[in-house]
DNA sequence: CTGTTAGCGCTTTCAC
DNA sequence: GTGAAAGCGCTAACAG
């Protein structure tokens, strides 16, 4: 850096606390000066010193995203940078910015975190995921931290600022949607158990069981790791059951891609053999084959919202806790389709 | 924030300065006094302002990450998150924080960019791609701004260090893949063409075909999104040509999934019909059906190489340009198989 | 409406 | 080895 505020106010022959008042737009100052000013600053070249303003203010305007980065190849996913791209979005719009919180595993991440609320390196923290007793979510609880998450805390729901969908109707829309299209063995494919949005969308798939009638199995909930090899072998062990199911409901697009790969090697097809639903509406869903039927849950939607939130509450103290559902929307496309099957056209 | 340095010299009954010396670890003071003043922080929960700090300093101990926010899905491919996990890894390894740049449009991204040099939000800068004519790349160059790309800039190529696949020789080496196992009627298929990696890649291929002796085809060059429908038609436009290719160069492995569904919608089935090879090798490409031959560019080294890299410079000014060239190696899957077809097993 | 005066919390000469 | 003092560049009362 080299111009500084004094510079200014040399030059436009004023204070230097009458550049700072331009700078932030004070209503109570003449257009004149203000003018004087700004024309000051051009020709200078003039561009505050953020950090300067940071220390002054007592305010950083940036805010903390949390991603998974410890966790397998769970950052591949493209929840990840569409979500991004919303808090993104309101980020800029805000004249907010956005640093990572990086970490290999669970405990770096913890450590990233308290870094980050102690040195007063950020007003605000996004919490991009939900895991049951998650230590972060409890440091920034008693710290008093702003932050939300996005998914449903698994503790003290209505203490933390949180947008969701509503995963448990979402996925009792699905699985309805399965069971109405003809298929009453329909099992359950989960990631991680520690994440709430699996435990949601488990319970909602055994809610529209019970609500149909259909006994819950347990050995049709499957818990397989996010896309991992080791997935293979509970797919297969679903489909040797005596009654193997007919329908799948997937927590998670791409997890679902690698299952229908597991599939195809032991020469089940999808939709024909297997009906599939799952979540999210990640772009690959329109692509993949089959496309898949799955719940658009609005990705960008909870950046947005998670973003407006925080920054909200950043800027007003004190906000109350508040819960924000985004709506979600079922995508019928041809990973799932009747059974019994149709006659043979 | 709420104990500062004085507190702590208070308690301590030493200097502020010594205290920061403290922090700093700076080697010329008594372990005695250093045991005491630590533990006074230990006692009182003192954390350094970074803010202040900074300041103070004039540095910020943090890097800009500049992703491509703008394009389309560009950001759903995994390639990102993969650089990021590297490039992650080394800045906490190094104690640096990463902010990202953020902007819907070119020009807020250069806007974006500008902002933080200016303000002195960041130390240096990392691209995470490398486009024809890249305003951001010329505005850090003329600002002797430190920064490092991922990927080859296509101007000024040795004034700016960057850390790159050597793709050029990539795209012969599995061009050549094609050739070797049979194929003669070898098309490519690229994403933007404003992206230097889709150009490199196209000119391997055609060297490749050159000194296999093939004559490079107008009509074999092509040219689609990424991942969009509007590559459909240029994809089925290739196969039907005249004579249509029996092997596919494509950029980049999502690009190859998309492409994979298009042609099994018009009945082409990969690799019976059709082989393809492609890029990156992203997680992906080892679950979709058929399990993809790509070659595999180290995405992780990318970022780790230009992490280290990037804070080298930053550390000690006046760093001549480097360039970095990370290994690649081809992953022979199934989505390549010799042509002409064995005879029927 | 504008200037004056203190800092924000830390680092960094320069003495001792 | 440690302390005193002077900022880093800006904001924020408080006057006027």
């Amino acid at each position: 850096m080299d111009v500084t505020i004094k510079d200014v106010a040399r030059a436009a022959g004023v204070a230097p606390s009458t550049v700072s008042r331009v700078i932030a737009d004070n209503p109570r100052i003449s257009p004149a000066t203000k003018r004087k000013v700004k024309q000051a600053m051009e020709e200078m070249g003039y561009h505050p010193n953020v950090t300067a303003r940071n220390l002054a203010s007592r305010t950083t305007k940036s805010l903390g995203v949390v991603l998974p980065f410890s966790a397998d190849k769970a950052l591949q996913n493209p929840f990840f940078p569409e979500v991004l791209r919303g808090i993104s979005s309101i980020a800029h719009e805000m004249d907010y910015s956005l640093v990572l919180c990086t970490g290999e595993t669970d405990e770096e991440m913890l450590e990233a975190v308290k870094r980050m609320v102690y040195s007063s390196q950020t007003d605000g923290i996004l919490l991009l995921y939900s895991q049951v007793r998650d230590p972060i979510q409890s440091f920034l609880l008693e710290q008093k931290f702003p932050f939300v998450v996005v998914g449903r805390p698994a503790e003290n729901g209505n203490q933390v600022t949180h947008v969701d969908n509503d995963n448990i109707q979402a996925s009792k829309d699905i699985t309805k949607h399965l069971i109405d299209i003809g298929h009453e063995r329909v099992a359950f494919i989960g990631g991680f158990p520690e994440l709430v949005v699996t435990l949601d969308r488990l319970q909602g798939y055994e809610e529209a069981l019970k609500e149909a009638g259909i006994s819950v199995e347990e050995n049709y909930k499957v818990h397989t790791e996010f896309l991992k090899s080791g997935g293979r072998s509970a797919v297969r062990a679903l489909m040797s059951l005596t009654h193997p199911p007919t329908g799948l409901v997937v927590a998670d697009d791409l997890m679902t891609i690698g299952v229908i790969s597991t599939l195809e090697e032991a020469g089940i097809h999808v939709p024909e053999d297997l009906s599939i639903v799952s979540f999210n509406n990640v772009y690959l869903a329109q692509v993949s084959r089959p496309a898949l039927t799955t719940v658009d849950v609005h990705i960008q939607a909870l950046g947005t919202e998670a973003a407006a939130c925080l920054i909200e509450n950043v800027q007003r103290r004190e906000q109350p806790p508040k819960r924000i559902i985004i709506p979600h929307k079922i995508e019928y496309r041809s990973s799932a389709i009747s059974r019994p099957a149709p006659s043979e056209v």
